[in-house]
DNA sequence: TTTAGGG
DNA sequence: CCCTAAA
């Protein structure tokens, strides 16, 4: 029997999708009774018709029920869908975000402080932990890292999916429609560390709000970006939402703020070979960032090359780091040989946007790695290769060393760090297949769980991505002593965390913000915390207060920093007495003192 | 080990 | 970031 599946729509036709889902779900059976699958391409004309694609749009699979067995059979329901989930992380990224709005709406700072305070005792709110108790523990559990569809959370009623009422009353917004291009050049670079030269402004707000949506976990929440603000899930359609699909992007952060969710640990260990090709199905089906974010491209707009050029370089990284994970991982089973050649495999048009998909053959596993169609990825990492062969005999070891070699690519770790998450196994067709016929409540239901079921996937996911001891390469230095070889650049999320945990605990309390606030950044060290907070003083009181006629912050090169955060960090410093002397005296006194006030009182 | 501060 | 004194 085959099974068909509705891909994706064309461009015109992507505001359909739940019109797509809806005539793919009659379309399909839930359970895929032979092998092989096929898996079709429809477009969906204008008025909702599903239409065949071509032939050659066609992707037969050899069996996707490979996937059945060895990827969810973990999972007591096969059917079920498990998401990663971040608890703690969603939570500090809201309080960001909540801060961020305080930060840019002074008159709505009443952040109260026994809510503030309030979830730090409770420390980890759960989400949806009614439904987070099932399947996974009693079946052995597996962390089955899906990504639920876009199409899927956007459909159903997405604030459903927040049961934190911590920020239940939140508005919040990060508005990127403000800022200049050249803002939202820093904004970017701050963000993901290197420099754009795109000047596609809705490019960079998407790109930025995409990144801090990442770095914060905003996903987990209850928002989404929509016209380049973060706002609040529940106040939005979520099918409609332009830049809603981002928000989406399913948490890959356990509860400790740790990446989590190997999908491939597991999988590999027990089905080893065809695991690993099977992956090329996954990709094709695509559940991973790639595969959304080229939905969500379409969403807005056909992508422009530069586009394509830009997401490549992050999106390959994203491959590279997949196909890293799976190193690591099945280098356990010892199947990798060090041997390891590239070729090109297949095109596969994906509504609009080729997509050229390089098999990595890895020890004769076919491993498909999604890349985009750019010469100049087209080329093997040499460091990639040549690390590889440096230590045959631990994969482990050369894995690791593959990844400093990526983060010699100057890559800053923040979009990528928390998505250092092989997202390969379930794939949104997958997730498809279990929602197919389902009535859209249930669906929401079912989402749900799988979220749920996230929660507790944090101990078997656990994925120690980021080494424990910093991947930074070391380098001994001409007196002796070993020093960092490549500065992390602070991203903008690592600031905001920096600020909030100082706030929080406040500053001075280094060694605990790191552990509560850090524990995913392992490569930042509780004196980094010091030393960035030192600099963030210097910058806040440095420009803020004359509000030079000038746009404050020049062609610095240095991080630029947003000013709403430099306020945020002012204000911190006034009510802890960081101030310099010098500079206390004027502007900030009575909202600064209120605040203060309020913290003390929500303290004691 | 953690903080604080200078380099 | 690094180094180190001091706690």
């Amino acid at each position: 029997m085959e099974t068909e599946v509705g891909v994706e729509g064309n461009d015109e036709a992507k505001h359909k999708e739940c019109g797509i889902r809806k005539s793919s779900s009659s379309l399909s059976s839930p359970k895929q009774i032979s092998d092989p699958v096929v898996y079709k391409l429809v477009r969906v004309e204008g008025d909702g018709r599903l239409v065949p694609a071509t032939d050659d749009e066609l992707v037969e699979v050899e069996s996707l029920r490979i996937d059945d067995r060895c990827g969810m059979h973990v999972v007591a329901d096969p059917g079920q869908t498990v998401g990663c989930i971040s608890n703690e992380g969603s939570s500090s990224g809201m309080a960001q975000l909540k801060r961020l709005e305080g930060w840019s709406q002074p008159e709505n700072k009443k952040v109260d402080p026994d809510k503030l305070n309030g979830r730090l005792e409770e420390p980890v709110p759960l989400l949806a932990p009614s439904l987070s108790e099932s399947h996974l523990n009693q079946s052995g559990s597996v962390g089955e890292c899906s990504h639920p569809p876009d199409e899927l959370v956007a459909g159903g009623s997405p604030s459903s999916v927040t049961t934190k009422p911590d920020f239940s009353r939140l508005k919040g917004e990060i508005c990127l429609d403000n800022l200049s291009i050249k803002e939202l050049h820093e904004t970017f670079k701050a963000t993901f560390g290197r420099e754009t030269t795109v000047k596609d402004k809705q490019w960079l707000k998407r790109r930025i709000s995409m990144g801090l949506t990442n770095s914060c976990d905003v996903s987990t929440t209850s928002f989404i970006i929509k016209d380049n603000k973060f706002v609040k899930k529940g106040n939005e359609e979520g099918c409609n939402g332009m830049y809603g699909s981002f928000a989406k992007d399913p948490p890959i952060v356990n509860q400790k703020g740790l990446p989590t969710c190997h999908v491939g640990q597991l999988d590999y260990h027990k089905v080893p070979e065809r695991r690993l090709e099977n992956h090329n199905l996954d990709d094709n089906s695509g559940s991973d960032d790639h595969q959304k974010e080229q939905r969500a491209a379409k969403r807005v707009r056909k992508p422009t090359k530069r586009y394509i050029e830009e997401l490549s370089e992050v999106e390959s990284k994203e491959s590279n780091e997949r196909l890293l994970n799976l190193a690591k991982d099945s280098g356990h089973d010892g199947l990798i040989s060090p041997k390891s050649h590239v070729r090109l495999v297949r095109n596969v048009s994906s509504g609009g946007r080729t997509v050229i998909t390089r098999l990595d053959s890895l020890g004769g596993s076919g491993i498909q790695v999604p890349c985009v169609s750019r010469v100049r990825r087209s080329r093997p990492r040499k460091n990639f290769m040549a690390l590889l062969k440096f230590n045959p005999s631990s994969m482990g070891m050369a894995a690791a060393l593959v990844e400093k070699a990526l983060d010699d690519h100057g890559f800053p770790p923040d979009d990528g760090n928390e998505n250092r998450v092989l997202k390969a196994s379930s794939t949104p067709e997958h997730v498809h297949h279990q929602f197919v016929g389902v009535p859209e409540k249930d669906k929401q239901f079912s989402v749900m769980s799988a979220v749920g079921l996230g929660n507790n996937t944090d101990l078997k996911c656990m994925n120690s991505n980021e080494d424990s001891d910093d991947n930074a390469v070391t380098v001994p230095t001409s007196k002796g002593g070993i020093r960092r070889k490549h500065h992390r650049a602070w991203t903008l999320s690592e600031v905001m965390k920096l600020v909030e945990g100082v706030s929080r605990y406040g500053a001075g309390r280094w060694s605990e913000i790191k552990r509560l606030a850090f524990a995913s950044y392992s490569y930042r060290t509780s004196v980094d915390l010091k030393d960035k907070w030192r600099n963030l003083l210097k910058a806040s009181f440095a420009q803020t207060p004359p509000d030079t006629g000038m746009n404050s912050r020049k062609n610095t090169g240095a991080m630029p920093i947003p000013t709403p955060i430099l306020l945020k960090v002012r204000e911190l410093a006034e009510m802890q007495a960081q101030v310099p002397p010098n500079l206390s005296s004027t502007k900030v006194a009575g909202s600064a003192r209120k605040i203060v006030h309020e913290k003390q009182t929500g303290f004691l």
